[in-house]
DNA sequence: GCAAGGTC
């Protein structure tokens, strides 16, 4: 008899077959595809991992064409599965051909369900055999044997349900992505897409609504009244026990009543050991957040440094949502490994004297462990087994997190003085470390100290200063990749796997932008979610996630038949797309030009900055008649500024004007700078300020600057107070001035490159005598 | 060309 067994991925395959033949599991290939064959327990088995799905709905050919096909067609459309990894399908037709019983074996959760269910479906094609399922939370021995002896019926709801998620995901992302997409382009040309989903969209929100609060943000003024007391030779900070003060008058007060006071009283002396506890295991989630939050590296890029490590074999399986471990993991051996790195070895000698125990989180996927390190390894070893940038610092964030959790707490002693001065009470903390734990090994989080100096109840200290601060609130800050991530996890958008790819969605649309580590929302973006806002704003919220996640569980737990689910929910769909074709004109309104100005500001040649009448794009504009400076909000916007009639121009990037025009141009090559909204800049008193002289050195005649004097066809060098003294620039060749100066007469360095010469380097002085040698 | 979810 033999058994066919379909399990989530190869790596899965080849540790079920060495789990259940005890080791002794010969690998073939069916369709170039690794399959492993043992006898056990008086049965033949053939384990097969699959790639995770090896199936896609997507929408018959005949719906394909986005102008013929009206969008909200797609809402009822049902979309076919069909086989995107031809070469599994091909295996597994194979094997069904030798299978007497079929047993699914992919992860125990739903889209594990439904990855067995596809090759299932393929197989019953071929052979119809009984097929069972293996439930395992854990790749153990154990378990994973308990599951092989106690095999249960596979569970269809549990399948239905991904294929709920799928086609109602892909029916409202076409739908809602075409119609957007349409609707912008007859009013803005752009090959751009715009696109909606219910992970993409929710996860844009978030930026947004953010966005929203620093833009609406009005600064309030408040005050705070400080003191700097001293205690012995020590000086210490206060702050007024009532904080930033909104109230100027009572601020007044109590400043007024304490300005001259010389001493004070410490009233009131709080000494507390404070713990911090180690850091839960890592979860993907987690980890995601601390490599952008420490590391500075994207999750994306997170997530991909994290598989190359797994795939290597040196750290475990990245995607997890559990961030504790199970009660038998082996800690010992891998710090005994350990002990051979020289980063960690001290670490892991200490610990292996103790009783290792985890400070285990609650999170419990019935996935995998927590992610942690295999195979201890050194920074070398790693590079050349992983070549790309950050590998050893994700590797090492990952060591440090494993050994960090193993240890002992950080102790602080946090002191809290209350000081009188005459009945005001002032705060002054206090903490210093005692006792540095796991922070020894995680220099990532660094703790401020602050000491305090010895005092008693009662005793004296001096009022060296007292100020009354004049601040104002600040504006919300923008959100960081790692707090994005943190929100979505909440809100349930996205999986462990999934939640970067989000982000990146909505970089490549151009919603949002990352620099460094915040995240900005870009004009498209803000303008759609503002529009959707009005319109549809359940689109633009998490509950859409929720919504549908309900209707999935609901026949996940066989309360709800699949179809009535996917009606249920297409009509959830098309309610809102009605709303979203009612606010069509708004929203193409805003959107459309908003593309239009990203288009003006990206042709360099033409575009001059923000309209200061309606804050869209200014750019020239040429007609028949000539050419202007134009809005374009054009005709709402009839803001214009006149330029010269002749010459070319050029935008000069790097110059402004200090006058308060858009933007300088460069006429003619040179001839005349022409400031936009102000005129030519010969005209300006401050042109000097824009355009300052480049000093070369001292005028050896008079001692004041020698500037380089550009006329209309003549360049030399001059005095600034034109004591007459001069000397000539060179004329042939590209010359640049260097920051370099001649150790002779001070004068700048500069370079000379004449046509198939080598450049020359020479002090510019023709009266020094370095002349014409080469300096540099 | 569209979504989101697996994994390579």
């Amino acid at each position: 008899m033999t058994v066919v067994v379909f399990a989530e991925k190869n790596k899965a395959a080849a540790k079920l077959a060495t789990i259940l033949s005890g080791g002794n599991s010969t690998r073939e290939h069916m369709a170039d595809l690794p399959v492993y064959s043992f006898v056990a327990k008086g049965e033949e088995y053939k384990i097969i991992g699959l790639a995770g799905h090896i199936t896609s709905y997507d929408f018959d050919p005949a719906y394909r064409d986005w102008k013929a096909i009206d969008p909200a067609v797609l809402l009822t459309t049902n979309p076919i599965k069909n086989i995107t990894k031809k070469n599994y399908e091909r295996a597994v037709r194979q094997l069904a051909k030798q299978a007497d019983s079929i047993v699914l074996a992919c992860d125990y959760d739903r889209e594990g369900e439904n990855i067995g269910f596809e090759a299932r479906d393929i197989a019953l094609q071929v052979r119809k055999v009984p097929v069972k399922r293996a439930r395992f939370s854990s790749l153990s021995a154990n378990e994973v044997q308990k599951a092989f002896d106690n095999l249960v019926e596979p569970d269809a709801n549990l399948a239905l349900s991904a294929d709920t998620r799928q086609i109602l995901d892909l029916r409202m992302g076409a739908a809602f992505t075409r119609f957007m997409t349409l609707a912008v382009r007859e009013k803005a040309y752009t090959k751009n897409i715009l696109s909606i989903g219910p992970c993409q969209t929710p996860t844009c929100g978030f930026v947004y609504e953010r966005e929203k609060a620093i833009r609406d943000f009005k600064p309030e003024d408040f005050w705070k009244i400080e003191a700097v007391f001293q205690a012995g030779s020590s000086e210490f900070e206060g702050v007024h026990r009532k904080g930033n003060i909104r109230d100027v008058e009572l601020a007044k007060q109590i400043y007024e009543k304490l300005e001259g006071i010389k001493e004070a009283t410490v009233f009131r002396l709080n000494i507390k050991e404070k713990q911090i506890n180690p850091p839960y295991p890592l979860n993907t989630n987690e980890f995601l957040k601390r490599a952008s939050k420490f590391l500075d590296i994207s999750p994306e890029k997170a997530l991909e440094l994290a598989e190359q490590l797994y795939l290597a074999g040196f750290i475990s399986y990245p995607r997890t949502e559990t961030n504790r471990y199970p009660e038998d993991h082996d800690f010992k051996s891998m710090l005994k490994n350990l002990l051979r790195i020289g980063e960690y070895a001290s670490f892991a000698e200490n610990l292996l004297k103790t009783t290792v125990s985890p400070r285990n989180g609650k999170k419990d996927g019935h996935d995998h462990p927590p992610i942690h390190p295999i195979k201890a390894v050194s920074e070398k070893q790693i590079k050349n087994a992983v070549k790309l940038d950050n590998s050893w610092k994700v590797y090492d964030l990952i060591v440090r997190h494993f050994l960090a959790n193993l240890m002992d707490p950080a102790l602080f002693e946090k002191t809290h003085m209350e000081v009188h001065v005459k009945d005001e009470p002032f705060d002054c903390k206090g903490s210093v470390m005692k006792s540095e734990g796991w922070k020894q090994v995680y220099p990532f989080e660094i703790s401020k100290e602050n000491l305090l100096p010895p005092a008693a109840e009662g005793d004296k200290v001096a009022v060296n200063k007292l100020t009354n601060t004049k601040s104002q609130t600040t504006p919300p800050k923008r959100l960081t990749e790692a707090e994005l991530l943190t929100l979505m996890d909440k809100h349930g958008i996205g999986t462990k796997a999934t939640a970067p790819s989000h982000i990146e969605t909505n970089k490549k649309r151009g919603y949002f932008e990352i620099k460094g580590k915040t995240i900005s929302m870009l004009d498209t973006g803000f303008n759609l979610m503002d529009a959707l806002g009005v319109s549809v704003p359940i689109l633009i919220q998490p509950e859409i996630r929720a919504k549908i996640e309900g209707l999935i569980e609901d026949v996940e737990e066989g309360k709800k038949p699949f179809a009535e689910a996917i009606s249920e929910g297409t009509v959830l769909i098309q309610k809102m797309y009605t709303r979203l074709k009612s606010g069509k004109g708004d929203i193409v309104l805003r959107i459309a030009g908003s593309i239009k100005d990203e288009k003006l500001a990206e042709d360099k040649n033409n575009h001059i900055g923000k309209c200061d009448k309606c804050g869209r794009t200014l750019s020239i504009i040429r007609t028949d008649k000539g050419r202007f400076v134009g809005c374009s909000g054009y005709p709402e916007c009839r803001n214009t500024y006149p330029l010269p009639r002749k010459g070319s121009l050029d935008v000069m990037r790097s110059r402004g004007c200090k006058n308060g025009g858009f933007a300088v141009l460069k006429v003619s090559g040179g001839k005349y700078y022409w400031s936009v909204g102000i005129g030519p800049c010969f005209n300006c008193e401050k042109q000097k300020l824009c355009f300052p002289p480049t000093v070369i050195g001292k005028c050896p005649s008079c001692g004041c600057d020698m500037i380089l004097i550009e006329t209309k066809d003549s360049k030399f060098l001059g005095c600034a107070r034109r004591c007459g003294f001069t000397c000539s620039y060179p004329q042939k060749g590209r010359v640049t001035l260097r920051d370099e100066t001649c150790e002779e007469c001070g004068w700048k360095i500069v370079r000379v490159k004449e046509p198939k010469k080598d450049a020359r380097h020479y002090c510019i002085n023709r009266k020094c005598n370095k002349k014409f040698k080469n300096l540099l």
